[in-house]
DNA sequence: AGCACGCCGACT
DNA sequence: GTCGGCGTGCTC
């Protein structure tokens, strides 16, 4: 029996007496007492003989059961076994990650779908490419009884040692990767591939990123595939979301639908994966368990015996790990490179932002004129909430940060406060410099709020609308949304959350308001999202008017990553990027633990992670070596100083073992009042 | 992670 | 004399 609670390292799993009513099969949930409370834990295993170094009279009975059938299967439980040791977790916690128990509402609110996509491209056939790639994926055979059947193609069986896949390889392995511009049709290809396998009597499970998963878009797949599908969505309640478990479970849906974690379903006989949008940032989990989802499909796939099961993931704009395989051959790529409705790729310009007076240069100004005059729409892009940002005094240098958090506050000037992003500590503006008293002291930069008073002022015969996380609040984003696509917005701004509207056919103008927001972060992975986020937003403009337009406003305008970016010179970008990455040997070259530690006080943090540092560094392998220790970029985060060492080495099997050495040895100085985190693969390192 | 047991300071 | 701080250890 096993508990969600992060119980010390290598503890094993607790043994209870049956006897209740019921059968406490393996698999099942469980009602016990544990330690001075009760918790529902899970049933992994029977035995007859209670375990060494336990007294028989401390073994408790179990409760009662929570469930008729079990829950869990043979292979749930192996590869919640498989997630724990990976991403160095409990067995319990595994496992309560993948059942959707209803704890952790996670509640999402998004609004709008591709599912013009689902609909449109289901009149037509598959272009050559789309069709080639299919046949690719999933070849389709005719077998004597006449009946034709979709059986995994003989995939490429290349040892993917070092990448992302390292450890989930034999030859059985089938990795595909469909790489095209948003709109060449991935989409259809990936339901006719899903279709093949469920006609071969076989499961798919479709994972898509958190953002995209929609009532609607789940609503779509459930009428093209009808009842044999099934949609694990994060929004959907404890109880919905265990009754679409269960019929995955029995058999009754082949086709599961979701998020990240829609990775654990457990469907019987896995055909074939598909990870759209493989280069999304939210396949990789932001607590524990910190799988990703990527990393767990290809486990997956390796599990499966006779023939294997197919990964298929699909992208405009690949993660730098996935460009690699493919490089090498591990992963084969499948182009698209046509835009089914016939619109071309829209111009994109870099606009030089340094000489401006505001956050809209003339050449942005000019062109929303005249996408308004055309009677067509301009969508602004920021990626940043608020009004302003960095308060700083010229005189002394001062800097407004967050009392819990190194970080800078944001001015939000509709609720007059200054708020902190990260944990939302809230103060009123200070009216001077708080440390020499200067007047000069103010805010620099801008937010989707600034721009909106700007746009107002600057175009106050158009209608403007702002949508981010602080509007989503007052007004349902599908709201807006639909305001938008009815032609009642001339100008929508937002963040990230207006990507998806960009499909609209009324919109001709995109702009970037300020491209170099990802940049500043100190991160290795910046340049990938700085480009990847241009790529996407040029690709969803203009997608069915051949007059599209995308202006990027930026600092440096005659950066390279810039300058590909708006030149959609995607090997240009990957080669050097990657030449980058290997000088400095960083991911997809290596891979990476982190491990972080946090304390109330910062001298409790620094001892601890000193000792860690210690003990890890004489046990690191000759390929590896160790980053820090030092403190987070966000040094305070929620009242918690923290600091963190990176592990780095050639491969993930040594650093595994360096990592479990390390906290095996590091127990004994454990203190109490520090945190210890350890993050596998992370993709976040602030 | 909880939760209780247990051993040292200022309070009715 | 007790209430309560949080360090330490355990959970079949």
């Amino acid at each position: 029996m096993v508990f969600d609670v992060p119980l010390a390292f290598g503890t094993p799993p607790f043994t209870y007496s049956g006897g209740v009513k019921g059968d406490p099969a393996v698999g099942k949930r469980a009602v016990c007492q544990f330690g001075r409370r009760e918790m529902v834990g899970f049933i992994i295993g029977e035995t007859d003989v209670p375990p060494a170094g336990v007294p028989p009279e401390k073994i408790k009975p179990i409760r009662r059961l929570v469930d008729k059938e079990p829950v869990f299967g043979a292979d749930e439980i192996a590869l919640a076994k498989w997630v724990a040791d990976f991403y160095f977790c409990t067995h319990g916690e595994a496992l309560s990650a993948m059942i959707p128990s209803g704890r952790r509402p996670s509640g999402f609110a998004s609004f709008t779908t591709d599912d013009l996509d689902l609909a449109a491209a289901n009149e037509h056939g598959l272009s050559g490419e789309q069709q080639a790639a299919l046949d690719a994926i999933v070849p389709q055979t005719v077998t004597t009884d006449g009946v034709l059947r979709g059986v995994p193609a003989e995939g490429v069986a290349k040892d993917a040692a070092g990448g992302c896949s390292e450890g989930e390889t034999s030859p059985h392995n089938q990795y595909f990767y469909l790489y095209g511009i948003t709109g060449s049709g991935k989409t259809e290809v990936f339901l006719k591939a899903a279709q093949r396998i469920l006609d071969a009597g076989r499961s798919v499970i479709y994972l898509v990123p958190e953002i995209a998963l929609t009532h609607q878009t789940a609503e779509a797949i459930g009428r093209r595939f009808g009842p044999q599908a099934a949609t694990l969505h994060s929004a959907m309640s404890g109880q919905k979301r265990l009754d679409e478990w269960m019929r995955i479970k029995r058999g009754e849906a082949r086709i599961v639908v979701g998020p990240r974690s829609a990775v654990f379903a457990p469907v019987r006989d896995l055909g074939l994966v598909i990870i759209d949008e493989e280069h999304d940032g939210s396949y990789k989990s932001g607590n524990t368990p910190r799988y990703h989802g990527r990393q767990v499909a290809m486990h997956r796939c390796a599990q499966v015996g006779a023939g294997g099961a197919v990964l298929v993931m699909g992208s405009a704009t690949p993660s730098a790990e996935a460009w690699k395989l493919m490089a090498d051959g591990a992963i084969r790529r499948l182009d698209l490179t046509r835009r089914l409705s016939g619109g071309s790729m829209p111009r994109i310009k870099p606009v030089d932002l340094g000489a401006t007076d505001g956050c809209l240069t003339y050449e942005l100004k000019q062109e929303i004129r005249a996408t308004a005059a055309a009677g067509r729409q301009t969508i602004l892009f920021l990626n940043r909430r608020g009004f302003a940002y960095f308060y700083r005094c010229p005189s002394c240098g001062f800097e407004l940060k967050c009392k819990h958090c190194s970080v800078a506050l944001t001015w939000h000037k509709s609720t007059g406060r200054v708020v902190c992003h990260y944990c939302g500590w809230q103060t009123p503006p200070p009216a001077a410099c708080p440390q020499c008293g200067s007047m000069e002291a103010g805010f620099k930069g801008f937010g989707t709020e600034l721009i909106e008073e700007e746009l107002h002022r600057t175009f106050p015969d158009l209608r403007v609308r702002r949508l981010d996380a602080d509007t989503a609040s007052k007004t349902k984003p599908e709201e807006t949304m639909a305001l938008f696509k009815n032609h009642g917005i001339d100008i929508l701004v937002g963040t990230q959350m207006v990507a998806k509207g960009l499909n609209f056919p009324g919109v001709r103008l995109v702009g970037v308001i300020f491209a170099d927001t990802g940049l500043q972060m100190p991160d290795f992975r910046a340049a990938e999202r700085t480009f990847s986020l241009i790529v996407q937003v040029a690709g969803r403009a203009g997608r069915f008017f051949p007059d599209g337009k995308v202006i990027v406003q930026t600092l440096r305008p005659n950066d390279p990553l810039i300058k590909r970016a708006c030149a959609l010179d995607l090997e240009g970008f990957y080669t050097q990027e990657l030449e980058m990455r290997k000088m400095m040997a960083f991911p997809p070259w290596s891979r990476l633990i982190r491990i972080t530690v946090r304390s109330k006080e910062a001298g409790r943090a620094e001892t601890a992670i000193g000792h860690i540092f210690n003990i890890a560094s004489p046990l690191l392998p000759r390929d590896a070596d160790c980053l820090g220790p030092a403190e987070c970029p966000i040094e305070l985060l929620n009242g918690s100083h923290r600091r963190h060492i990176i592990l780095r080495g050639r491969t993930m099997s040594t650093l595994h073992t360096c990592c479990r050495q390390t906290l095996l040895r590091y127990e004994p100085f454990h203190d109490a009042k520090v945190h210890l985190e350890v993050d596998v693969d992370p993709v976040n390192v602030m």
